[in-house]
DNA sequence: ACAAGGGACCTTTTT
DNA sequence: GGTCCCTTGT
């Protein structure tokens, strides 16, 4: 009788043979290794939908899990338009936003106020750099940014302050300030977002009442990006998987890039083992990329040692080869890029024109884009830029949201601090830091402090006080669009930035957060993550599902699961936040899209780390040069140079149809000249599936300082004549003896650990170009033009 | 109290 | 080169 699988055919027509697998296996734990490209999100999506259709279990008994919210949307835009489900209802999001969830359902049980705010990284920096002052913690030993670090890493492994290993007095100091943070969030009622994880698996590890009931309800647990998972988020899938849960667990081990934040790609083979997986597929049929291209990312990939294993294949035939082209001078790279992209729009090349959208233009660090934006811009074509400050980062939207969070909870010091002076009322440090005496010797929050305080400052403060309790008081009945409004004007804010001259821009966001708001409010049902679950919703409604009632396509079947035994305490109340609440812990969880012109068929820079998950006809990968790609702090170590070679591969498997890979002989990097080398992963792509736009190891002429001064912005376009074949011409003609580096003896340098210098002799070509260089203070050093930073003169 | 100027810093990023 | 943070000057 189960599983009904003609219920079901429809959903599995378009799968091939692994893809079809994947999604029907039996109810027991696999792990899929998913391919870039080869159909990832919609294989988690179709198991779902199949294991709905099927009866084998109810939309409530399913916990999926992904790590941005973007996925989890696409999730569930996905699976509504397969069935005829409310996704709404189910626990389908971001690790971070179902921690919320679940720590709103249970506050009571996490020793949470149910007003508790969230922490981002800004507010966490500013809130340990706070502590740090007010301990003397000595800012020189321990750099607040470094004890961040420090903090946020003990978290994501699950480690409390008395759980972590203290070797000598500098481990001793650090462990003591991660617990006056920990008492200082505690007192506040806010938690920072490694902290929304660890409390959510403490309270499953120690309430076994509580582990046991989402153990039995939760019987399919299925997670996306598994190998990107940390030490935390797999204990805490562990302890949500129960005795009758089957997990599903997607990854790629080669798109692993996130080690840096605490990634463990080991949790693949130790989910294999601990969770005695018997079915693994790996899906290797790739949808996305010429085999070209294809070809250039599995040779390169196989340079690495540690891998599970996988091959992609397409049926799409070779494609075009890859492009590669080595420029002198890094602005040289982006103008020949921005010739090259007017050919690919205007189509005037074998292949078609491209939508300026379809081309994307990848670097590994962000200081990369300002040469490549100054090209774009003086050759007047639209570009996006990703990354940056997204909209609910911006300092007037926090600005902002400390007013409302400071309503919300006045004990939160963070917002209280980010505002008591801003607008600027007369309260300087010294108030402020008679206010934080005074609190501390209380053992209350800044606000409740300030009635203790006297003098001037103190009237001040009062007054201030008294401003912000009048603003909640006349906000208690207000729709929260009035009451962003009201505190707008209230607080000062749209005045300060009215009488500043770049306010406008500042203005304007802050209207657009009432707009933001207002369709929080409507269109967003305001805040499934930020809403405590109403009490049907764990109770035998939810698990009992009955689509009907529901207003749901009846032909879902109905199924039989125990009825709970149990429910949670906390969840009886069915409280839930105030829109106000709900709407602060969006922005928090939701940082708010990147730029505002998304419509717009602009050309998209971005880092290859934000590319992936995307993918585009048409794929620059610029920067392909030793100490940037691989970057010169992953170089030492094997482990992070192939964590930098499986990020060459999330780049080169971005590319659809056509993709260059380009670098610069010189560049300017932090106002410094560097020569660089090209990248090691060039020798590791397959000569047959490239084609050298430039010859392959060439000598450019002239002078590499030739720019030096600045950037003429007007500099002419190198690219005249135009072949069939590419669209580029050759760089700067070679001119003949003159070495690229364009030093000679005699020339006046600057180096910058040793000072201004003059040149005695230069050895070599290209990368091994080597040159005496007579320091007044520090003797005569021979140095390698590849490596050191070498600015002449004049 | 606050604005303007000098000096160190500088992968990658989501929540 | 650009940003953030701290110091200095009014």
């Amino acid at each position: 009788m189960f599983p009904e699988v003609d219920a079901a055919s429809p959903l599995l027509q378009n799968l091939n043979p692994e893809q079809g697998a994947a999604v029907t296996l039996p109810n027991e734990h696999a792990l899929i290794l998913a391919g870039a490209g080869s159909g990832k999100t919609r294989v988690l999506t179709t198991r779902i939908a199949w294991l709905l259709s099927t009866g084998q279990v109810s939309s409530g008994g399913i916990l999926a899990v992904t790590f941005t919210n973007k996925a989890a949307k696409e999730m569930m835009t996905r699976l509504s338009a397969m069935l005829p489900v409310n996704v709404r209802g189910m626990w389908i999001g971001t690790f971070h936003g179902l921690c919320n969830r679940f720590l709103r359902a249970h506050y009571k049980l996490a020793n949470l106020p149910s007003t508790f705010q969230i922490l981002d990284t800004q507010d966490q920096l500013s809130a340990i750099k706070r502590l740090m002052k007010q301990h003397n913690v000595d800012d020189e030993r321990f750099p607040a940014k470094q004890t961040q670090w420090f903090i946020a890493g003990c978290k994501e492994d699950g480690l409390r302050p008395n759980m972590v290993e203290v070797r000598g007095e500098e481990d001793r100091k650090k462990v003591e300030i991660y617990q006056l943070y920990e008492e200082q969030c505690q007192r506040e009622g806010v938690v920072d977002f490694g902290e929304l994880m660890l409390r959510s698996y403490e309270l499953l590890r120690d309430n076994d009442p509580i582990r046991e009931h989402y153990q039995r309800r939760f019987r399919h647990i299925l997670i996306d990006e598994f190998q990107d998972t940390n030490k935390l988020q797999y204990a805490w899938i562990k302890m949500l998987a129960g005795e009758g849960s089957s997990v599903f667990a997607v990854g790629d081990d080669d798109q692993s890039i996130y080690a840096f934040r605490g990634a463990r790609v080991g949790n693949m083979a130790d989910f294999v083992r601990e969770f005695h997986v018997r079915h693994q597929i790996k899906l290797e049929q790739n949808y996305r990329s010429h085999s070209n291209i294809l070809d250039s990312a599995n040779e390169l990939i196989s340079h690495n040692k540690t891998r599970l294993g996988k091959n992609l294949r397409t049926d799409a035939g070779p494609g075009e080869p890859v492009r590669v082209y080595e420029a002198p001078t890094d602005l040289a790279e982006a103008q020949w890029m921005v010739e090259e992209m007017r050919h690919l729009v205007r189509g005037d090349g074998p292949e078609g024109g491209f939508e300026r959208k379809e081309i994307a233009v990848l670097y590994r660090s962000n200081a990369q884009s300002r040469v490549i934006e100054t090209a774009l811009f003086n050759a007047a074509v639209p570009y996006r830029v990703y990354g940056g400050l997204r909209f609910f980062e911006r300092a007037e939207i926090k600005h902002a949201l400390a007013y409302l969070r400071v309503l919300e909870n006045p004990n939160d010091d963070t917002s209280f601090l980010r505002i008591v002076n801003f607008p600027p009322r007369g309260i300087g440090a010294r108030s402020i830091e008679q206010l934080q005496d005074a609190a501390r010797a209380a053992g209350s929050s800044l606000h409740d402090a300030v009635k203790s305080t006297t003098g001037k400052a103190g009237a001040n403060l009062a007054g201030f006080v008294a401003k912000l309790d009048k603003l909640r008081e006349d906000t208690l009945d207000l729709t929260l669009r009035e009451t962003i409004e009201l505190m707008l004007q209230q607080s000062g804010l749209i005045e300060h930035y009215k009488s500043e001259r770049e306010g406008g821009d500042r203005i304007e966001n802050l209207e657009e957060l009432v707009n933001a708001a207002e369709s929080f409010v409507t269109q967003e049902g305001f805040g499934r993550d930020a809403v405590a679950l109403p009490v049907d919703e764990l109770g035998p409604g939810m698990l009992r599902q009955s689509p009907a009632s529901q207003g749901l396509d009846p032909s879902l079947p109905e199924v039989n699961e125990p009825a709970p035994d149990y429910v949670p305490p906390d969840a009886e109340t069915g409280e839930t936040l105030s829109p106000l609440a709900a709407f602060l812990t969006h922005a928090a969880l939701e940082s708010g899209d990147n730029q505002a012109q998304a419509g717009q068929d602009a050309i998209q820079l971005m880092t290859v780390h934000s590319a992936k998950g995307l993918e585009f006809d048409c794929v620059f990968i610029t920067g392909m040069e030793e100490g940037l790609f691989p970057h010169e702090n992953s170089m030492s170590d094997p482990q992070s140079l192939e964590e930098e070679r499986r990020l060459a591969y999330v780049a080169i498997t971005r590319a659809r149809k056509r993709l260059y890979l380009s670098h610069a002989q010189t560049r300017l990097l932090h106002g410094q000249t560097r020569y660089n080398v090209k990248s090691r992963f060039f020798e590791e792509l397959p000569e047959g599936a490239l084609k050298w736009l430039t010859p392959k190891n060439q000598n450019f002429g002239g002078s590499a300082f030739g720019y030096g001064s600045g950037y003429p912005s007007t500099r002419p376009a190198q690219s005249a004549g135009f072949s069939r074949e590419s669209f580029s011409s050759p760089p700067v003609p070679v001119q003949k003896a003159e070495p690229s580096h364009g030093l000679k003896g005699g020339m006046k340098v600057f180096h910058t650990k040793f000072g201004e210098g003059t040149v005695v002799s230069i050895e070599g070509q290209n990368e091994d170009a080597r040159a005496q260089v007579n320091f007044p203070r520090h003797g005569i050093k021979w140095l390698a033009l590849s490596v050191a930073k070498l600015t002449p003169v004049p």
